[in-house]
DNA sequence: ACATTATGTCAAATATATTTTACATAAAGA
DNA sequence: TCTTTATGTAAAATATATTTGACATAATGT
């Protein structure tokens, strides 16, 4: 599957480890993690609430993933 | 939970049953009605679909839900 | 050298998204 | 009236998102 660099940029510019962001957002650090690496598919509520903290929108961070490799 | 009119309404728009959409995303009827009624928290692949087939994007369909009640 | 932080990954358990089957109602057409 | 289509809903089963606990490595600071 296809790795989220958007979201890993957009964290990083905010020097949030996926630990911060993990807890900011009510997931574990293994979930975030996973999501940056593509590993899966999560909810549109999480990726709702990981959007906010990074100050983007799901355009932004989440559209058309499967295509952006 | 919040409805999601605006799925509701586009779907609509385009004179598609919530059988044709979910054949068309390939997810149960029960799936489409549960999301416009708000009954739970799709996945983002699931978003996506369903935003490609009525021509709209994340932002337009699901950007803040939460709020829209 | 040692401790700490950040990241990657994995196996087993738990929570929840989604399916399947089914029943009910309202609207529309034949 | 009868049939069909669209929608709403519910209970039980299945698939999968997410957690928990653990181990490993690289980088940084003391």
């Amino acid at each position: 599957m296809a790795k989220n660099l958007r979201l890993k940029a957009a964290r990083a510019s905010l020097d949030l480890s996926q630990k911060d962001l993990a807890e900011a957002v009510g997931v574990t650090r293994q979930t975030i993690n996973a999501i940056e690496n593509g590993d899966y598919n999560p909810t549109i509520h999480l990726c709702i609430a990981i959007c906010k903290r990074l100050g983007k929108t799901l355009d932004q961070l989440f559209w058309e993933d499967e295509e952006n490799e």
